[in-house]
DNA sequence: TTATCATATGAATAAATGTTCAGATAATAA
DNA sequence: TTATTATCTGAACATTTATTCATATGATAA
């Protein structure tokens, strides 16, 4: 990604070899993306409920739309967005489904969230 | 949060008790609210590369300009929001300022994510 | 002081996002 | 079949957000 010069950074405290230490340690720009994809997912405060409401039991669609007051549409976008980056999975049961976490790491990463939070004052 | 009633869900597979239990068992809104900044912040792109270098070894505002291609203003902007959550820290060394990740969470915290994302195909 | 460098800040703008509304789909029962 | 329930989907709208530009601040050296 090269940007025209004068767009580029000018001034001349530059460290060439940390810039190309960070360059070649990066992560590929796909990987890149699909991660700031998942953080950004648990990054609404919506989701986030939602999120930790599963980490108690499976809910299905109109639990979860009464539980944080909105509609049941608004939660189906929701869902559909955590399912597709694996945060959440379903079962059916009949016309309902029934969601829940997708494995441990989403609880394990929101612990680690609070506990960073909680710490620093 | 009480919605009108025309604007709540209004099907009849509603479980009581695990809408309870989820109000229970649920974070404050407020912590809920900063733990749901902390992870949209990590859920940019640019921010997430920030941290991801920054993993590595310190470096000031020209380098991360530089590394990611945009305006110094614009990395700025970034490092700001990423201060006041306390995922990053700096120091000044006259005129610059190198930036450092907070503490050992942010680490553990992308790499957890990491890991979740490279489990499930 | 003045000049320069590195960084920060405020305003503006284009792009992205969360929700709602209206309607569609899937499953079940009559 | 039709009717009903639970969930999903697409479009639209209001809000948020990331970046840039222009300017300001803080530190250093002359």
């Amino acid at each position: 990604m090269i940007l025209p010069q004068h767009e580029q950074c000018s001034c001349r405290c530059i460290h060439q070899d940390r810039i190309d230490n960070a360059h070649e340690q990066a992560l590929a720009p796909r990987e890149n993306e699909q991660l700031a994809a998942l953080f950004k997912a648990m990054g609404d405060p919506n989701r986030l409920r939602l999120l930790w409401a599963l980490t108690g039991e499976e809910m299905c669609v109109c639990d979860l739309a009464r539980f944080i007051g909105v509609t049941e549409s608004a939660v189906s976008h929701q869902l559909r967005l955590l399912r597709q980056l694996h945060l959440v999975a379903n079962r059916r049961e009949g016309p309902v489904l029934y969601y829940r976490l997708d494995d441990a790491h989403v609880g394990e990463l929101i612990h680690l969230a609070l506990e960073h939070l909680r710490e620093d004052k």
